[in-house]
DNA sequence: ATGGTTGGTCGCCAA
């Protein structure tokens, strides 16, 4: 099975590099994030007459995330449990042939030590809770997206410069192993021990043909789930400024086998 | 300390 994620920075912008992914790729599911559109609004159209499903949870303006899939999902759920955080249409799970995918958009936090900074470790502290409770079982079970967290040093371009910048502190980086603690594991770093693999580049400076990058789209999965994973890869060229109209997102999508 | 680009929406906020 084939799962991706991908933060596609609005789908709407976005939707013919999304249609031409899924015509290349035929994912069983890709998971996006900041799809920046209301459910009522999602371009499904297009994508319904191609054979695909569509489960999306979204809102007006910021965040948002969706499910697509040619098989249908179970247990379909969005949101979770989390008292004093505001929903703001950051998680869909579903499952598919067994296994549990749970789609995450995780708060930027914008710089450490902000109102959005502390938000963003409540919100890593709800979900863990969240997951503690009602995922922490022996189904095979993917935690999947934009983390915004970059797990270690090899998974950013200057890790001197960003010590303990946003998405590289210490507190974030506690609330990724907490994750992990549950039983965890970064599926990419079963099969490969290089730096300088990632996920993100900024827009802005060039930052992708200057090699300026961080991984912060990860792929967790439980012991089950390890068992079945034979690869993950990120797709660069979804990235790469084809033309001066190609518009890429400034994530590039990451591809699960298992 | 900086940033200077993109998206949604229409004056900015968020990333």
């Amino acid at each position: 099975m084939k799962a991706v994620s991908w933060n596609v920075n609005s789908v709407r912008t976005r939707f013919e590099r999304v249609l031409g992914f899924l015509d290349r790729h035929q994912p069983d599911l890709l998971c996006l994030q900041e799809t920046k559109v209301v459910d009522d609004d999602f371009p499904r159209q297009a994508l319904e007459e191609k054979g695909w499903l569509i489960q999306a949870h979204g809102q007006k303006t910021y965040n948002g995330v969706a499910l697509i899939s040619k098989t249908p999902l179970a247990d379909v759920g969005s949101g979770f449990l989390g008292d004093h955080i505001p929903e703001q249409a950051r998680v869909i799970h579903g499952t598919l042939d067994g296994v549990r995918f749970i789609n995450v958009y995780v708060v930027n936090g914008k710089e450490v030590g902000c109102d959005k900074y502390e938000m963003k470790l409540e919100w890593l502290d709800a979900l863990q809770q969240w997951i503690a409770k009602d995922f922490a079982d022996d189904t095979p079970t993917v935690i999947l997206g934009d983390f915004n967290i970059v797990p270690d040093d090899r998974d950013i371009w200057d890790p001197e410069g960003w010590h303990e910048k946003i998405l590289c502190s210490t507190p974030e980086r506690k609330r990724l192993q907490n994750l992990l603690d549950l039983g965890f594991e970064d599926l990419h770093r079963l099969h490969t021990q290089e730096a300088g693999i990632y996920t993100w580049w900024d827009y802005r400076g060039g930052a992708f043909g200057r090699g300026f990058g961080m991984r912060i789209d990860l792929a967790l999965g439980n012991a089950a789930a390890v068992a079945r994973c034979s690869a993950v890869e990120v797709d660069r060229d979804e990235r790469k400024k084809g033309d001066w109209e190609a518009k890429p997102s400034d994530h590039a999508p990451l591809i699960v086998s298992l």
